[in-house]
DNA sequence: GCTGTCATGTAACAGGTTACATGATTCG
DNA sequence: CGAATCATGTAACCTGTTACATGACAGC
């Protein structure tokens, strides 16, 4: 029960609509969390039954209108009270990992390959995040202090983005490594 | 839809019963993914009417019988042909980085322990996953060619499980040291 | 005219979690 | 005698995914 509290925190940053937020979702709280629009419209109506936030149809000239969300009070209180609970570490799942794992149970040849091209996909989006490190340090360097606490949380959880991916590429590299010297023996 | 396959390379390691299994799960194929034995079991008896496994009452002497589960040719089947298709990047859900990143909008320092508690699990959890491969290399090293492919597979993910683990405590820490350096300013 | 974007939603289903239930045996 | 372990399961619930639906405007 984390996609509320994670609403929370994007609409404390920027009051915003259902679509907003699942653009939202797709960049930067997307680094460790995913949800559709649909996930999204379902919960933000749960969250309105509760009181949690208010909402405010916005016309707009040209396109429909917009239910723009606030946190309330209330909603505010929720958050606070959540970021002081402890979680429980939460094991990684991950697919791939378990192909890798029976690889022997299959044609080792087309797995490679599956883990090649995750490989690939991992890269992409490690060097999507370096640009962002990039353009983040040419904003601030070299007065760090100046950075807002908020900000720095931003920073730094990009900067897991960023470990993640690298974690991804060097595993996944030393995976074909391994089996592409048994390969050539 | 990954449960199902998981089951089935664990079973192709070693027909078993469902405890058995979510034994397992808790352990080496538990590094990246998880599964309590209410699922295990609801998911073995479709498994069952679907034909990928057969089912064998075991008597045992001063205790229940167990169901042991083995692989049927079909289930052979299903898996080697999952083993061939490409797995979607799947993107880490975390609940912790939620909280980090959303710091600033509860108290932070109650937030700064929870983070510190998480930290000490997975040092915890490196430590030990430390100690199987440290095992593993005793137990084969310096004959490395002589392993199965299916042992270098199992030593791979394993290696997976320390990167991962390095990888939280190392982001913990840079986060912990960040903002502890601005407290003590 | 077709495709894409903005914007909101419904419905059905699949997957996963939590709580509860049973019954025997072993260990302190 | 009580607690823990072995072993299997049911039921209710919550979460997340997929497919489908609507309607208007913008750009090629």
């Amino acid at each position: 029960m984390a996609l509320e509290h994670a609403l929370l925190v994007s609409l404390r940053e920027q009051p915003a609509s259902g679509l907003e937020l699942a653009k939202r979702f797709s960049r930067s709280i997307g680094y460790f969390w995913h949800a559709t629009h649909q996930q999204i419209y379902r919960v933000l109506a749960r969250m309105d039954d509760d009181g949690w936030v208010t909402v405010t149809e916005v016309p707009q000239t040209g396109r429909p209108d917009k239910k723009v969300h606030a946190v309330t009070p209330l909603g505010e209180r929720v958050l606070a009270d959540w970021l002081a609970t402890p979680t429980p570490m939460e094991p990684l799942r991950s697919e791939l990992a378990v192909k890798m794992r029976g690889a022997s149970y299959g044609d080792r040849a087309a797995l490679l390959d599956v883990v090649r091209a995750n490989l690939a996909d991992h890269q992409i989006r490690l060097d999507h995040y370096r640009q962002l490190e990039k353009r983040h340090r040419a904003d601030r360097d070299p007065a760090r202090e100046t950075l807002t606490d908020h900000a720095l949380d931003q920073y730094l959880v990009l900067r897991g983005g960023i470990r993640i991916e690298e974690f991804w590429v060097d595993w996944l590299t030393e995976y074909l490594t391994a089996h592409e010297a048994r390969l050539t023996r």
